[in-house]
RNA sequence: GCGCCCGUAGCUCAGCUGGAUAGAGCAACCGCCUUCUAAGCGGUAGGUCAGUGGUUCGAAUCCACUCGGGCGCACCA
């Protein structure tokens, strides 16, 4: 049991004469937050006074005096206006961090009543490479799925490829159009993406051009609106300034929305090839989705091109997603679901859900105003009705009891209405989450692309990511006397660090907020970074290797740990606090809450090894009760990393 | 117009199911390498938690309003 379970199962018989509150005065017992006040602090006595209409100071008293922890703690205290502070033995500590000795979990038990949780994420088009979009949601989702499974749930991630969209149609219109067979050959994928690339180009080309009349009029219309609306400055000059303010902001995008299509034009015009083209195909949106609706309407010769496409896109997303280390149980994409869509209307039908509103199939859900279009005026499906689809599949044939839906935070709406007609069609039984998150941004707060206007390449952005670590590992190893690494050594060094770094600088912001992409910060090897924890964990491997002693012999040892000093004191706390980490990360799947452990660990460490010598450790008891803490140390992190997808070398 | 999210130190962010003097990392300044990797350690400085009002013994945290920013809102996914 933890720590933090101990005690409340203690607190718990001495506040039994509270009855039904007792579970929300247990919520109140937490780490302590500052270490002067203990290692975990009781504050229910302060909420309990009003009720009881005693000083919450003497209620705090009473409990302790009923309390018995004495075989865990030092004697509780009571402070300020009735904090219970708690701190435990130095022998338990040493005796609970004994009994984990040699164990990667740290003692973690697996939880006694596992889910079965299918994690949906990472999700990309499969049409288009993959670009900084899709990051967020992959290493979020992969690290969440990776706790889970640490925890003892059992975990299906399934990625739900867009496979079968508009993008398709636009693939085939430009593959019968414009390929180029030499380049195709050769990198298909490529080839395809160029073409995807031009199709949208052109569509939108044609889209913008008959667009900018009313961009320039709406423009206009709002600048006309900013004159009139001088004219009742003096009536109100308060309610003038903020409509004012608005309107200025409204002209300020009208104009940046004229001035970006005139560049879509201007790139188009000024380049002779692309404009010819343009002329050539003026109706080039509509056939692309022409193409769209043949290929879902069972086209022989539109299905046998997504046959040869699909499995060469598959390939390329393969090897991005194991550079990444990431897998998934399951990629059905929405081709899956596809023949069930039908079904999926008419239950919703059958049931009273959906009805039809200017010819669409929509559920109205009480409460919004937006409908849940299932089925388009034009008979087409929607991802609404897929998703709907695919709950079933889940529940019904994946046995699942809960779906995490690992998507950024601007389709929190779609999810509102997805649970909530989901449930109303009898899928009431599971747990649906929206995991969301926010957007990467750059340090002008814009969201993040290339200096073209681009989005940015997964592929590249690794890349990127490895030119920079580099470097770092070099300048290591090439200040020892004696070198440790090899070239090709260096080189997995250095994809460990940058592939850690970008996954590390992502989930240690709550996922919640939007966050700046900073390759310096992503990549520092001070502070709370990727590169500074693998460090910590090669550090403590170089004091084995120093000390020419094996880990596993350690850990076999039964050796016993011993409390000297507050180094060692820390150290032992933090281990017992992993699992507390998890459970806080599993509560909201909130991976920070799982490194600011690891860094905080490391942290610790540091410390610790500035202060605390192993070598020269004042008798051999104690040198061997160090190097186990090391070795903990180094299974801590090593096996708290994993669990975000992050890898860890030996020597760096 | 309707809805959702955000505003905390110079910068990037924690903290938000209310609890003790608001934390961390960078950046700045001052110290520390004959000693297991200085990618480290110790110290200093830095904040009317956007604002106003309310609820409470107690508010960065809950409620209302104001100001400022972002994002959604019927047939794209």
């Amino acid at each position: 049991m933890s720590l933090l379970n101990e005690l409340r199962s203690r607190f718990a018989t001495a506040l039994a004469e509270y009855g039904d509150e007792v579970p929300g005065l247990l919520e109140m017992i937490r780490v302590a937050q500052d270490p002067k006040f203990g290692d975990f602090q009781a504050n229910f006595a302060m909420s309990l006074s009003k009720k009881v209409g005693k000083p919450p100071r003497d209620i705090a008293t009473t409990v302790c005096q009923k309390l018995d922890v004495s075989d865990l703690c030092e004697t509780p205290e009571v402070a300020g206006p009735g904090f219970i502070n708690l701190r435990f033995r130095d022998s338990l500590l040493a005796a609970r961090v004994s009994s984990i000795v040699g164990d990667d979990r740290l003692g973690v038990s697996p939880v006694k009543h596992p889910r079965h949780v299918v994690v949906d994420f990472s999700s990309p088009n499969v049409a288009k490479p993959m670009h900084v979009g899709h990051l967020r949601s992959t290493v979020i989702g992969d690290a969440i799925c990776r706790t889970l499974r640490f925890a003892g749930h059992q975990v299906t991630s399934d990625n739900h490829i867009g496979d079968w969209g508009t993008q398709f149609g636009m693939i085939i219109y430009g593959y019968r159009n414009f390929v180029n067979m030499d380049a195709y050959r050769a990198a298909p994928v490529a080839e395809l993406a160029r073409l995807y690339k031009l199709v949208n180009q052109l569509s939108d080309y044609h889209a913008t051009k008959a667009k900018l009349p009313q961009l320039k009029a709406a423009l206009e219309g709002l600048n006309q609106q900013r004159v009139a609306l001088k004219a009742t400055e003096n009536a109100d000059p308060k309610k003038y300034q903020k409509a004012e303010n608005q309107l200025v902001k409204q002209i300020d995008s009208a104009r940046e929305a004229v001035e970006s299509a005139e560049k879509t034009l201007a790139v188009v015009e000024s380049d002779e090839h692309l404009s010819s083209l343009a002329a050539a195909h003026p109706t080039i949106a509509r056939l692309a989705r022409d193409e769209t609706a043949r290929l879902h309407a069972g086209d022989a010769s539109n299905q046998a091109l997504w046959d040869e496409f699909l499995p060469e896109c598959l390939k390329a997303l393969q090897v991005i997603y194991d550079r990444l280390g990431i897998q998934f149980d399951l990629t059905l994409g929405e081709s899956f679901y596809n023949p069930m869509l039908p079904s999926v209307v008419e239950t919703l039908a059958e049931k009273g859900l959906a009805r039809s509103s200017d010819g669409a199939q929509c559920v109205f859900i009480e409460g919004n105003t937006a409908p849940f279009i299932v089925q388009k005026s034009d008979g087409a499906y929607t991802y609404a009705t897929t998703d709907l689809a695919t709950i079933r599949y889940r529940r019904d044939e994946l046995k699942a009891n809960e779906i995490l839906y690992v998507v950024d935070n601007r389709q929190s709406e779609h999810f509102q209405l997805l649970f909530s007609t989901a449930a109303l069609w009898g899928y009431d039984d599971m747990t649906f989450r929206h995991v969301s998150f926010g957007t990467v941004m750059d340090r002008n707060g814009k969201p993040y692309k290339t200096r073209a206007g681009d989005t940015v390449g997964l592929e590249s952005l690794i890349d990127e990511a490895i030119n920079r670590s580099r470097p770092i590992v070099n300048e290591n190893d090439d200040r020892r006397e004696v070198k440790l690494l090899n070239d090709s050594e260096r080189a997995a060094v250095a994809e460990i660090v940058a592939v850690g770094g970008i996954k590390y600088a992502d989930l240690h912001h709550n996922r919640d907020s939007d966050y700046v992409f900073d390759w310096d910060k992503m990549l520092a090897t001070t502070g709370d970074t990727a590169a500074a924890i693998q460090y910590a964990y090669a550090r403590i491997c170089g004091i084995f290797r120093k000390l020419q002693i094996s880990r596993s012999e350690i850990a076999d040892s039964h050796a016993h740990v011993l409390i000297t000093c507050p180094e060692e004191r820390a150290l032992c706390l933090q281990l017992l606090q992993f699992e507390f980490a998890i459970e806080n990360v599993l509560y909201e799947y909130r991976p920070h809450l799982l490194t600011a452990w690891l860094y905080e660990t490391s942290d610790r460490f540091s410390k610790f090894y500035d202060r605390c010598s192993v070598q020269d450790a004042e008798t051999d008891e104690l040198r061997q009760s160090r190097l186990i803490l090391c070795d903990l140390i180094a299974r801590g992190l090593k096996t708290g990393l994993s669990l975000l997808g992050i890898e860890t070398a030996d020597v760096m």
